[in-house]
RNA sequence: GGACAGUUAGCUCAGCUGGUAGAGCAUCUGCUUGACGUGCAGGAGGUCACAGGUUCGAGUCCUGUACUGUCCACCA
């Protein structure tokens, strides 16, 4: 802080500096400490070619908030960061810039593609770090990781031949999602389902046996090339004639079964379904049921397929390297090589010229399509790596049930388990170069594969020294599924996992459950045999102003590096925190971002304040009980009081409600109040008085800092370092706890407070200039608390002088009262006011107070409250009725005063 | 189709185990009070979506309804 304090609070002057200084010192590195207890958080690694978003900027302050309690606290609070590598993601970009050269991936080969991927990577790479950096995020860079550096590639070999062993991993034909725009397959979590307006072919087939025309309909007719089947529904007499028959297809003239299966549904349409196992999912399982074969009739980039597709596979088929299951291809004829959508017009047309072809209707329908780039997904049947998740998923939910590992908030947990319940196996091999390549080589001689860590020399099964790796790398995810412990160190035996590991708390938005958390649940406890945290922390969504998601294709996302600059992190930070409650999404606002930094402000301020008064050789500490005044002892009450509900609020995960009451006892209590009351006393005639204002203003000050911390780190650090007698770091300070505290005093405080804003208010409302004092007489029950409080009356009660009495007989004339529970305050100032509006403001206080009363009595008439209510709140409604009373007294007599 | 949320002041949202409704912003009225006008003091503004139920007592618990949103599944 410099010397010469400026009247604002500059973020941009304050928090680079503050945050280089962090990390030169070493503050966010954390050693293993035996002493300690360990507090472990990993970072979900943002992608290595991601642009900061305000996503990230809510789930890093939440992760730091939380890091920065538990390091005062005293735990050994780690935090790893990394970043991921992202596979369709970054491939995606890659190629795209390259096409923009007019390059190709396979212009390039696999060796040049590579490097300019990682040359990618090392570029926005350290973008994203450094972007991360402004949020104050006190990770420990010093183990920043990244999916694919050498230890986490260890760690995704290791788990994959040791899932390989188990049969736990497979290769087989089944139906993905084939993302002919990408090239790859991709999982069924990768699918995004959008509402698309479409037609319903209705497609005539003529059943062989009885030559009647059978009615079905499709939103896909290209695909009836691959029909192998019709199905019908065995319950539905409609064609219960027809079970054992045959359908002749049109346009090919082959014979097909008509089979019986539950997957046609009697209710929809006709009930007739055409079956194409090789491209559809549902028609899949309808063909593993009925033996039926499988005709591909795509290729993999989305045309149809043609002579040489056929014979290039029926090569594969003959030299032995077809898997199980592999389908037929077809030569398409005509249609071969058209693009899908050209066939469909094609096939379509034919069908019409032939009376194959009912009608069309025009329908609108949910289609699949891939996150990355949106096209539509073809379901195909191809040979890729599976994951077997049934026996991984078993113990994962157990976990859960047995509550090893809880969700907060709790709802989170049923889509958690949906998820786990429903999952099917994970389709893992991606066909991409960018990533971890799958560590299978097949041998050329005779098909046979070997999975191994490393390139094995010669085919384990025939000998020969001619083996192909296959190309594919793995799905993005399966390296992060390991992070919590690839991070660290991981399969090694490494003393960090031994002192880290399992980590605590993971934090993150509900839209990955399924992507992430539950794939790192499921493979920590298969190759750790921990869970790999026992909390999952959910944080909502944050919205745009309107409470739209922020998405790119909207164009209304907040950059959080332009909020920094203009606001600060630390008013971000407290704009993402104050009012966010766990899984409830939050909206961007601009007004909130304002009211954050003007608090900052306000602190900064406040210290100013502070520093101003401080004379060169202060000495700080808390004073002498006994030289403690009422508002001293009521300031620390509340500190204490405020430090204990913010302590209790985070370990229930409550960050926005910690935040908000440190806010509000900094503001309203401390500056609003406290430093208020001292100024008197600062500058009054009694000089240890004014020390003991001084000793407690820095006392509370320091420890408010250091509540404030986890929330605002900046300013906190900033302001703290100016305070006398402060060390190096408010970070690795002591999270105050056990402070003082004087109940009797503070609440005797409270009365006094609460008659001064009844005076304010009654002169705010009759228009009283401040400069305006008057003597004040107070009639209450308990004057020794106003008696203590006698300064801060006159101050802020605008009164010359005070008298107090426990029974008021003065001159009604002229005279003012004021009321309050604890007290009446009789003011001569009649003459300055309006009469006629003292009468209107007297009149409602009596109107708002007969509501009061009546409620309590109509209570307290209840006799089932009196027998059945806690005997305290009876007793506790019994005086606040008499108080009433005794208040609607008052006001009366007031007002017969006035005549 | 299944599941889960939300519905509280003009706006954006808090409100933990049930005990006289809160904040910020906006609005209105005062205040050049020697930390701050990014401020201070004060006011106005709410039958807590609707209908039942449990309870002495419901914004808070239960059931149902409506609207909004999200996730999952499916749509031949």
């Amino acid at each position: 802080m410099p010397k010469e304090l400026a009247k604002q609070y500059s973020p941009q002057a304050t928090e680079d500096r503050v945050y280089q200084n962090w990390c030169g010192k070493g503050y966010f590195h954390t050693k293993i400490d035996k002493s300690k207890k360990p507090f472990t958080i990993v970072m979900p690694p943002p992608n290595v070619t991601g642009q900061l978003h305000m996503g990230h900027a809510m789930d890093e302050t939440w992760q730091d908030v939380l890091i920065r309690y538990k390091r005062m606290q005293g735990y050994a609070a780690l935090w790893v960061p990394g970043t991921d590598h992202a596979s369709i993601a970054t491939e995606a970009k890659v190629v795209e810039a390259m096409r923009k050269e007019g390059l190709t991936k396979e212009m390039l080969g696999r060796e040049g593609f590579l490097e300019r991927a990682w040359a990618w990577k090392n570029t926005y790479g350290s973008r994203i770090v450094s972007q991360l950096k402004k949020l104050g995020s006190s990770c420990d860079w010093q183990r920043e990781r990244f999916t694919m550096d050498e230890g986490c590639s260890a760690a995704v070999l290791d788990v994959f031949v040791k899932l390989y062993e188990q049969g736990l991993i497979y290769r087989g034909n089944r139906m993905v999602n084939w993302c002919p725009h990408c090239n790859t397959s991709i999982s069924d979590a990768e699918v995004e389902y959008e509402e698309k307006t479409g037609h319903f072919w209705h497609l005539l087939y003529t059943v062989k046996e009885t030559g009647e025309q059978l009615e079905l309909a499709t939103t896909r007719p290209e695909t009836m090339l691959g029909d192998t089947a019709v199905a019908i529904n065995p319950e539905d007499p409609r064609y219960a004639h027809l079970h054992g028959c045959h359908v002749i297809l049109p346009l090919l003239g082959k014979e097909l079964p008509i089979v019986c299966d539950e997957h046609a549904d009697m209710e929809k349409g006709t009930g007739v379904v055409k079956i194409t196992p090789a491209h559809d999912p549902n028609d899949f399982e309808v063909g593993n049921r009925h033996g039926l074969p499988r005709v591909r009739v795509l290729t993999y980039d989305g045309h149809m397929t043609g002579p040489a597709d056929k014979a290039a596979a029926d090569a594969e088929k003959a030299a032995g390297r077809a898997a199980e299951g592999e389908p037929e291809v077809l030569d398409c004829g005509k249609y071969a090589g058209m693009t899908a959508a050209e066939a469909r017009a094609a096939i379509v047309e034919d069908l019409a010229a032939i009376g194959a072809l009912k009608c069309v209707e025009d329908i609108t329908h949910d289609v699949g399509t891939c996150y990355r780039c949106h096209s539509v997904i073809e379901p195909m049947v191809s040979r890729q790596w599976f994951v077997k998740m049934a026996p991984l998923a078993a113990p994962a939910i157990e976990a859960v049930e047995k509550g090893t590992i809880k969700f907060v908030p709790e709802r989170f947990t049923k889509t958690y388990m949906n998820w786990m319940k429903g999952t099917r196996d994970w389709c893992i091999s991606r066909q991409l170069w960018w990533g971890h390549q799958i560590p299978a080589w097949y041998c050329d001689a005779c098909g046979g594969t070997v999975v191994a860590k490393s390139a094995p020399t010669a085919c384990p099964t025939c000998g020969s020294t001619a083996l192909t790796r296959d190309p594919d790398t793995l799905d993005t995810w399966f390296s992060s599924a390991l992070w919590p412990f690839s991070t660290l160190g991981w399969p090694e035996n490494t003393d960090d996992l031994a002192y880290f590991y399992p980590t605590d708390v993971l934090v993150t938005g509900y839209d990955i459950i399924g992507f992430w958390v539950s794939r790192m649940i499921f493979s920590g406890l298969a190759y750790t045999g921990k869970a790999p945290f026992h909390t999952v922390l959910i944080h909502g969504l944050v919205r745009d102003a309107q409470g739209r998601k922020m998405s790119k294709s909207l164009g209304n996302g907040v950059d959080p590096l332009e909020v920094i600059a203009n606001y600060g992190a630390d008013a971000l930070r407290m704009m993402l925190l104050i009012g966010s409650t766990a899984g409830n999404d939050i909206r961007y606002s601009d007004e909130r971002l304002v009211a954050s930094r003007n608090f900052a402000n306000k602190l900064w301020n406040a210290s100013r304040f502070v520093q101003m008064n401080l004379p060169e050789d202060f000495a700080p500490g808390l004073p002498d009980e006994h030289d403690l005044d009422i508002s001293d002892r009521w300031i620390l009450s509340r500190l204490a009081a405020v430090a204990a509900e913010a302590t209790a609020n985070l370990d229930k995960y409550e960050l926005g409600l910690a935040a908000e009451k440190v806010e509000t006892f900094i503001w309203e209590n401390y500056c609003d109040w406290y430093i208020e009351i001292c100024k008197a006393r600062l500058n009054g005639p009694d000089a240890k008085q004014a020390d003991t204002a001084r000793k407690v203003l820095v006392w509370v000050l320091d420890k408010a800092l250091k509540l404030l911390h986890p929330f605002m780190p900046f300013i906190t650090e900033e302001l703290w370092q100016a305070l006398p007698g402060s060390g190096e770091t408010i970070m690795l300070e002591p999270w105050p706890a056990a402070l003082p505290a004087w109940d009797d005093d503070c609440a005797d405080f409270d009365k006094v407070m609460e008659f001064i804003k009844a005076v304010r208010a009654m002169r705010s409302e009759m228009n009283v200039h401040p400069a305006r004092r008057t003597h004040l007489t107070i009639e209450t029950a308990s004057p020794a608390a106003f008696q203590k409080g006698a300064a801060a009356l006159e101050r802020f009660a605008f009164a010359t002088g005070i008298a107090l009495t426990e029974h008021y007989a003065g001159p009604g004339e002229g005279v003012v009262t004021v009321n309050t529970p604890h007290a009446r305050g009789f003011i001569p100032l009649l003459d300055l006011i309006d009469r006629e509006k003292e009468l209107a403001r007297l009149q409602k206080e009596l109107e708002k107070n007969e509501k009061e009363r009546a409620m309590f009595a109509r209570q307290l008439q209840n006799p089932n409250f009196v027998e059945k209510a806690p005997a305290q709140l009876v007793a506790d409604t019994r005086a606040k009725l008499a108080a009433a009373e005794d208040k609607r007294r008052n006001i009366e007599q007031s007002l017969a005063a006035l005549g």
